[in-house]
DNA sequence: GCGACAG
DNA sequence: ATCTTGTCGC
């Protein structure tokens, strides 16, 4: 086991209310920081259910920058104990994810989660989440926004404009694709946003989403209909 | 009170 | 997220 959780971090058997708590405890220990280059290893994670609502399906995809191929690639389920709520994705999603995450051979540099990091009501999305509990550097790429406004970006891959909630920056809005949708990266734990975003454009280029969380999404729908 | 609301 | 085929366009 390459990545092993701290035992006081994790309490999932919550309801709503201590989870937002929970939110509020542990954001004041995430840390913002540079990226420690070079990075070459990024594990893609995403989650699915299954259609009776009972099981949650992760997955995790080990990129590898270097070489543009996938090294390593786990699924994992968990029995799902958590209703969806906006803000509080991780208590859902987090048990599976860090199962899958539990089951790699070789240490991530850096994770990139499939939502919000800090752009989040209270600056601790699901990027943040994992990030502090596996101690590894994390940063959100999302596909739509949870909180914030921004100004109008131009069509160019590389695009990019702040993401803004209540007066603070909380991410960026980044087009990873020339003329499509752009995506809603912020920082997850030990990064900095520069570097949240340096990683998703230089894991991109093809597709909208940047091809670790892209394949970690094929990984889950492949898995799911095995089922 | 009303609208918004990651996946 | 999930329910779902073809189709327009680079």
């Amino acid at each position: 086991m390459i990545v092993r959780l701290p035992r006081l971090l994790h309490r999932w058997n919550v309801g709503p209310a201590r989870a937002i708590a929970i939110q509020r405890d542990l954001a004041s220990r995430v840390i913002i920081s540079k990226l420690p280059s070079p990075v070459r290893l990024v594990a893609g994670l995403d989650a699915t259910f299954t259609r009776d609502e009972k099981w949650c399906i992760a997955s995790v995809v080990l990129w590898d920058l270097q070489d543009q191929a996938a090294v390593e690639q786990h699924v994992q389920r968990r029995r799902l104990a958590f209703p969806y709520v906006p803000g509080l994705l991780s208590f859902r999603e987090a048990p599976a994810l860090l199962a899958a995450i539990g089951k790699l051979r070789v240490r991530p540099d850096v994770l990139m989660c499939d939502g919000q990091g800090f752009a989040h009501p209270r600056r601790f999305g699901i990027a943040c989440h994992v990030g502090l509990l596996t101690g590894l550097p994390s940063l959100g790429c999302a596909k739509s926004i949870l909180v914030g406004e921004h100004g109008v970006l131009r069509t160019a891959r590389g695009s990019k404009s702040p993401l803004m909630d209540r007066g603070e920056r909380v991410g960026t809005v980044l087009r990873t694709r020339d003329g499509v949708n752009p995506v809603y990266v912020s920082i997850g734990h030990r990064i900095d946003l520069p570097g949240a975003e340096e990683v998703v454009l230089r894991c991109s280029g093809r597709f909208r989403l940047p091809d670790p969380t892209r394949l970690a999404h094929q990984l889950c729908s492949k898995a799911r209909s095995t089922t």
